[in-house]
DNA sequence: TATTTTCCTTTGCGCGCGTAAAATTTTTTG
DNA sequence: CAAAAAATTTTACGCGCGCAAAGGAAAATA
C-alpha cells in the first residue's frame, strides 16, 4: 500500500477530482452520496488526512472553535469546558481549549495566538475585573466571540450565563424560611464579576424580606478560594462570639474552605437545631456533594448554558455577520438541598 | 498606519529581508542584535504576526507541543497540565492541551488530530488499561512522545512518573509505626495503571513488615472516584463490625469519598485514640488539604516530574532522533502529615 | 589594512491546498 | 426522451511562507 502524500495523489487513488475532495473535507455532506462513498472507501484503504496547515492557509473560516476559561483548576470551569468541547465536536468543529490561569496577561496572550488560528469563533469566559478590556474589545471585533459565565458589558456577540439573582434569592429564601437569616460570606476583592452581582442580589433579597443584610468580607487575592475561605472562616469563627446566623457563601469553593475551618474548630454544621452553624452556597461545583457535611447549594444549569452558548456562536458563524443587538441570557438556578443547611 | 498583510510587506516596512525575518520568527536569537532590534521596533509599530498556517506548512518541525491527559476533571491532571503548559511556554513552545475524558476512542481521536498538527512532540499521560495500545504505538513511531504519570510498557521515548512503591511504603510504615496496620482500600477495576502498582506495593510493604496484607476492593467503573469511594465506604462501614484498622486509600479522590461516608455515618476520623478511624491516602491532590479532616497523604513531586518530562522531550526534539534506550524515571514521593491519620 | 568569519540579501522554487471559471458529465424534472 | 438542473472535472492561479544557493555587506580577527 503506497503512502499518499497529498490530495492530488489521493484524488488519483480514489477516482475523485481534487476540488471535489476539497469540498468533501470541508463538509462531507456537500457532495453526492455516491461520490462520498467512493471517497470514504478509499479513505479506509489509505488513511490519508489533508494537511491542516495547507487547508487553512487560504481559508478565511477554519473549523476551529476556541474555548477560553479563566482558570482550569476551578472545577466549575473544567466541567464547563468539558461540556463545551463535547458540543463543539458534535457540531463538527474542532475545539481548542485555553486557560488564563488567573493571569490577565496570559489571557491576552491567548487571544493573540488565537487570532492567528483564524478560528471560526471563540467561546470566552473572561477573568472579569482584571481583564484588559480594550484588548479584548479589539479581539471581539476581529473574531466572532460569545461570552459566557462572566459578563463584560458590551463585549462580544452575546452573553450567556446564570442568573445570580436567582441563585441568591433562592438560597436566602430557603435559609430564612427554615431558620435564622443568613450572613453573607464573600471575598473583599473577588476575582470574578459574578461575585459583585451576588453581593448586590443578597442585599436586595434581604431587603425584600425586610431584613438587615449582614455581610462579612474576607481578605485574599487570587484563585485559591478554598484557602481564602478557610482563613476567613477561621478569623470569623474563632472570635469571641459565634455568628448566630446561617452562613451563605458567595461560592462553593469558599464554602469548602469554610466547612474545613468549622470542622477544625469543632463546630458542627447542619440543619438540625443541635448543630452550631448552617452553611449554604452557590454553584454546585462537582465536589460539593462530597463535602463534610454535603453542601446545600444552588446549581447552574450547565446544560442550558453550554448549549445556548455554542448555538449562539454557530448562528453567528452561519449568519456571516453580527446578529444585531447583543443579547444577554441568564438561566435560572436550581436549589440543591443537602446536609449543610 | 497601513495594514501589513504578509512577510514581504513587513520586510519592506522593517528594512530587513524576508528570509531573515523568517529566521527571526523561528528563533529571535538566531539573528544579530542590531537586526533583532530593527525588527522588534517595527513590530511595535505594525503589530504584524506571520500566518501560522503558512509558517507550518513547509516546516517539518512546528513549535507546538501537544499535552494529552486522561481526564481534566481530575485535579491531579489539571495541576499537571498547568505546570507542563507553563514550562512549555518558558521553553518557547506553544502548548496545546487535550483531555480524553476517560474515553479510549476519544484518546485515539486526539492523537489523530494531533498528528495533523505536526507537533514537535507530545507529552502524553495515557488512560492505561483501556488505551488502544496498537494505535498509540503507531502514533509514537511518527511523533516524538514522552509518557508521564501512567506508563504503558515500551511505548514512547521515555516514561517519567512517581514511584508508587515509595508512596505506599511511606504511608504503610507511618501507619504501622503510629497505630494499627492499614487496610488497603481500592477499586476492583481501576481506571489507572498506577492502581495496580500500588496494590502490589502494598502487599510487598506489608510482607516486609511481616504483616498480613488486607485489602478491600470496591466496585465501580469510570472516573467518578469520589462517588465510588463514598459508596464503597458506606458498604464497608455500615457492616456489623467496623474495621479496627487504619485505612489506606489507593488515591486521594477515593479517600475524599471515604471521608464523606465516614462523616455521614458519624464516624470520626483522625489520629487520636478517641477517633473511630484513621485514613491516609496517596497523591496529595489540591483539595486534600481542605478535606474534613485534612487528609494525611503522600505527595507527588509535581515539579520534578513536569520538569524532567519536558526536558526529555526537548532533548529528543533537539537530538533529531530517538535517544537510544527507553528510560523510565520514577520520582520519590513525600509524606504529608495532616489530621486524618 | 587585509583576511576571515559571520550575517544578511537577493533570487527563485515549491509546498498542499483553496478557489474560481468553464467544460463536461450525471441526475432530476417535465 | 429532451431539457433543465445539479454535481463533477479540468484548468489554472494564488496564498504566505520555508528553504536553499550564491553573492554581498558587516563584524571580528590578525
Amino acid at each position: 500500500m503506497t503512502k499518499i502524500k497529498n490530495m492530488d495523489e489521493f484524488a488519483l487513488a480514489s477516482g475523485v477530482s481534487r476540488p471535489t475532495l476539497s469540498k468533501y473535507f470541508h463538509d462531507p455532506k456537500s457532495v453526492r452520496k455516491s461520490t462520498r462513498e467512493k471517497i470514504e472507501s478509499a479513505l479506509e484503504l489509505y488513511d490519508y488526512r489533508p494537511n491542516l496547515y495547507a487547508m487553512n492557509q487560504n481559508r478565511k473560516l477554519t473549523k476551529t472553535i476556541g474555548i477560553v476559561v479563566p482558570h482550569l483548576a476551578d472545577p466549575f470551569f473544567t466541567e464547563m469546558a468539558r461540556t463545551l468541547e463535547l458540543r463543539c465536536m458534535e457540531a463538527g468543529f474542532s475545539p481548542s481549549l485555553y486557560s488564563a490561569y488567573g493571569d490577565p496577561e496570559q489571557e491576552i496572550n491567548i487571544l493573540d495566538s488565537l487570532r492567528s488560528l483564524k478560528p471560526a469563533g471563540v467561546l470566552f469566559a473572561p477573568l472579569g475585573e482584571s481583564s484588559n478590556r480594550s484588548q479584548i474589545e479589539k479581539f471581539c471585533k476581529q473574531v466572532p466571540t460569545v461570552l459566557f459565565d462572566s459578563d463584560i458589558e458590551g463585549l462580544g456577540e452575546a452573553f450567556i450565563g446564570s442568573d445570580n439573582d436567582s441563585f441568591i434569592s433562592q438560597s436566602v429564601e430557603y435559609l430564612v424560611r427554615t431558620g435564622a437569616p443568613p450572613l453573607f460570606f464573600e471575598m473583599e476583592t473577588p476575582a470574578n464579576p459574578n461575585a459583585q452581582r451576588r453581593h448586590d442580589a443578597f442585599i436586595r433579597s434581604m431587603e425584600q424580606l425586610s431584613l438587615e443584610p449582614e455581610i462579612v468580607q474576607i481578605p485574599g487575592t487570587g484563585w485559591n478560594f478554598e484557602e481564602i475561605g478557610l482563613r476567613g472562616a477561621h478569623d470569623l469563627l474563632s472570635g469571641p462570639d459565634l455568628p448566630e446566623k446561617s452562613i451563605l457563601c458567595s461560592n462553593d469553593r469558599l464554602a469548602l474552605g469554610f466547612l474545613a475551618a468549622a470542622f477544625q474548630l469543632n463546630l458542627t454544621v447542619g440543619r438540625l437545631p443541635s448543630h452550631h452553624l448552617r452553611v449554604a452556597s452557590n454553584d454546585d461545583h462537582p465536589y460539593s456533594k462530597y463535602a463534610c457535611p454535603s453542601l446545600t447549594t444552588v446549581a447552574h444549569d450547565y446544560h442550558a448554558v453550554a448549549t445556548l452558548t455554542l448555538q449562539t456562536l454557530i448562528d453567528r458563524i452561519n449568519n456571516g455577520q453580527s446578529l444585531g443587538e447583543r443579547k444577554e441570557t441568564r438561566f435560572q438556578a436550581r436549589l440543591v438541598l443537602r446536609d449543610s443547611a
